[in-house]
DNA sequence: CTGTAAAACATACTTTTGTCTGTTATCATA
DNA sequence: TATGATAACAGACAAAAGTATGTTTTACAG
């Protein structure tokens, strides 16, 4: 391979790893090696070592295909996709899973899980009958936060409000009344961060599992 | 490892397999073989071979950690976010592009990026300002379809209509005009196949990616 | 123009991993 | 309880991949 400037080279061997491994395909060494037409092992292990030390990239030692992304440059898991909301914090039922939507986790394994959304009661926030709903549990809420909460047993959508120590469900849709739940029938499951709509065709991961 | 119903083993290890590979970390046999505590690498390799045979899982012969999901399966792609629709069909410029986000490509290899959406001419839609659409393009376009045009240059997001061979572009917003766009001055981008909002912070991938 | 650092090359060695052949144990069903 | 199919085990070999040492070429700053 021809000489680059300082870096160069550097910068591109660390997007092509970097492409390959969001395609789930950690390369070779000597992938690497062939992908640059280089003709020595070595240049590219070199590359990939000092990648290594710049913090950009993570490396198994002895394993093979073993480099990473640093945790917070990784992207897609998957969260599962509830019909209803799970009753407890952690146990959903496996049944009860719809399938599985790739989502960017920020921070290292927060609980995030998708909630199909039913009703208008939210329309006026942009959230129509059937888009799915990211939601976060163990997380703060703040006043105004689109939450999912459990009233009696049941799941709803709606904006939380705290007026002199009353929590407020607030629907976004003039139609339907605010909601000022009893705080023992009341459980704040979660908070929304993300909003999908698919429009057309299948939207689901592993909907045929065998499992 | 203990002998267990004709079956049982086999959608264990499929689960196992598949929970590594949307990891991005696809397992070597040896691997398998130690998850189940197998005393022989070929317990581990035959079910995998058996899987591929299923049509559960594909090989790629020869090369290690060579097991993947069939294309079907296979949901995280990156595709690019971009401010402004890009000129040309497929040169996006990399200046453009804000970040990348986890999408699901039902088929193989489809040109999808997503576009910021500005304005709210589409609020009846339910979708607003600062939304991200992920577009199809090279797709058919069919009366009712959201998509993204460009008029003269322009990039928006509309409903498409196509009345008496007159293409109308409609908002989803009482307080806009419906477009009925020279022909000559327009370009249908793609068609509008998801829609995203995210409620909190950061929300793309890849910002600071260094060449 | 000179010295140092980075880039690229050449080659060799070790470990990991894929693959093969054959045997034994358990399951399922008639 | 006989029998074919599935599950699990054993050991070995070859190819792929990680790693190491040393050399040559080029870039860049002083």
């Amino acid at each position: 391979m021809a000489y680059t400037k300082p870096g160069v080279t550097r910068n591109r061997i660390y997007q092509f790893v970097r492409e390959r491994l969001l395609d789930g395909e950690p390369p070779t060494v000597r992938e690497v090696q062939a992908a640059f037409r280089m003709r020595a092992v070595q240049s590219a292990k070199s590359h990939l070592d000092a990648l290594v030390k710049e913090g950009r990239l993570i490396k198994i030692p002895g394993k093979s295909r073993g480099y990473r992304l640093p945790a917070a440059v990784r992207p897609n898991r998957l969260a599962p996709i509830v019909g209803r909301v799970p009753a407890g914090p952690f146990n959903i039922a496996v049944e009860e899973i719809e399938g599985y939507i790739p989502v960017q986790f920020n921070a290292d394994e927060q609980t995030v899980f998708g909630l199909r959304v039913s009703g208008d009661s939210m329309i006026d926030a942009g959230i129509l009958h059937g888009d799915i709903v990211l939601v976060r549990t163990e997380t703060e809420i703040h006043q105004g936060d689109i939450v999912v909460a459990m009233i009696d047993g049941d799941a709803t959508v709606k904006e939380f409000r705290r007026v002199d120590d009353q929590v407020q469900l607030r629907p976004r849709n003039d139609n339907y009344p605010v909601l000022s739940p009893d705080p023992e029938d009341l459980t704040i499951v979660g908070k929304v961060v993300e909003i999908r709509r698919y429009l057309e065709g299948v939207s689901l991961v592993g909907e045929g599992l065998n499992g």
